[in-house]
DNA sequence: TTTACTTTTTGATATAGGTCAAAAGGAAAC
DNA sequence: GTTTCCTTTTGACCTATATCAAAAAGTAAA
């Protein structure tokens, strides 16, 4: 599945896939574990075999925001403390039980520094995720409760069951209370 | 200025920076012109040498939504509708009377194509891009107007005077009667 | 310097969604 | 099958911001 993951972008060959494979680690992560805290330089990115994730933040009263969610077949990350090597804004959180394969960000870096081809890979990527945060932006700036929750539905079809409702009403912007009445009027 | 927003991100040689800068053309663009309209596919990639830009769209009743800014030493463009080749979802207009170096996108690509460093450099550009509409979206999603206007500000100190107090208040998702308000409550 | 046009401010009122509190429903633990 | 704990729903009330409308200020044109 991450070879998919990876070809849909770039048509590597199989020796160079195998060899950029080679660099993942295969890791099973329980829910509820932390990959990441606030602060922490985001050495890693996984990419979601299967599972559920989330990056959240904490607002100044201490709730918690998600700012994301990581499905099945997404690479997952808090890709500007990753690439920038800042420290994190966020929290990256598994949600259930998952399989990941990861890679650290110095064998990256050897990948990015070794093929032309995997520079290209990562932007590309860079530049979907940039694009589906621009759509979530969108999304939560001008749009109704009722649009927002929509736009959860097509844009996480398989989430939006499999997470709870107060972590679904922080990533859209409004409160649980209003997600579960806006839900229940359709 | 190109010169230095490009080494800013990768070292090339003064060669390849020659070789790089031969690709783009310099522009003089008047005030209100439109570099796109919304569902054309976006073939260039600007630098604003000296200028103002924004991108924007049409909501449903016809209102205008200001996405983005682009101020002096900005890169701009419709970046997903650039690089994927998707109609674009926003208008590319000039605010004031300016000065681009523009790239075309069969011109980026031969550039892509060419130098490896150059996909590391637009890997690096769009992650940038990435982390800054993260902060907007922050930003908008969960702050109070005072708030919002703060986060302009800081993010746009000198645009934030050069355009209308409408293009600024659609750019952070409230009407022009609250931003008039709150900016007079400093 | 008057006229016309655009942008910003001010005022009055309406509303979507927030807040606080409690009840109901589910899932796991004993 | 209770008990405990956590999540979701419901209810009553409140507030920030939207909306609609008009006045004021600013800018450009004649």
């Amino acid at each position: 599945m991450i070879t998919d993951a990876i070809l849909k972008f770039v048509p590597f060959s199989p020796d160079e896939l195998n060899d950029i494979l080679s660099h993942f680690e295969k890791e099973y992560v329980q829910k509820n574990q932390l990959l990441l805290k606030e602060g922490q330089v985001c050495n890693k990115l996984h990419f979601v075999e299967q599972g559920i994730g989330r990056s959240y933040y904490l607002k100044k009263e201490g709730k918690e925001v998600t700012q994301w969610f990581f499905g099945d077949g997404n690479f997952m990350s808090s890709v500007d403390s990753f690439f920038q090597e800042n420290p994190s804004f966020y929290y990256m959180e598994i949600l259930e039980d998952s399989i990941l394969y990861s890679i650290t960000k110095v064998k990256m870096d050897l990948l990015l520094a070794k093929y032309h081809k995997m520079e290209k890979f990562i932007r590309l990527l860079s530049i979907e995720m940039f694009s589906k945060i621009i759509h979530k932006l969108n999304a939560v700036q001008f749009q109704t409760a009722k649009e927002r929750y929509d736009y959860m539905l097509t844009e996480f079809p398989d989430i939006s069951h499999r997470v709870s409702l107060g972590y679904i009403a922080s990533y859209l912007g409004m409160t649980q209370e209003t997600l579960s009445r806006t839900r229940k009027n359709d």
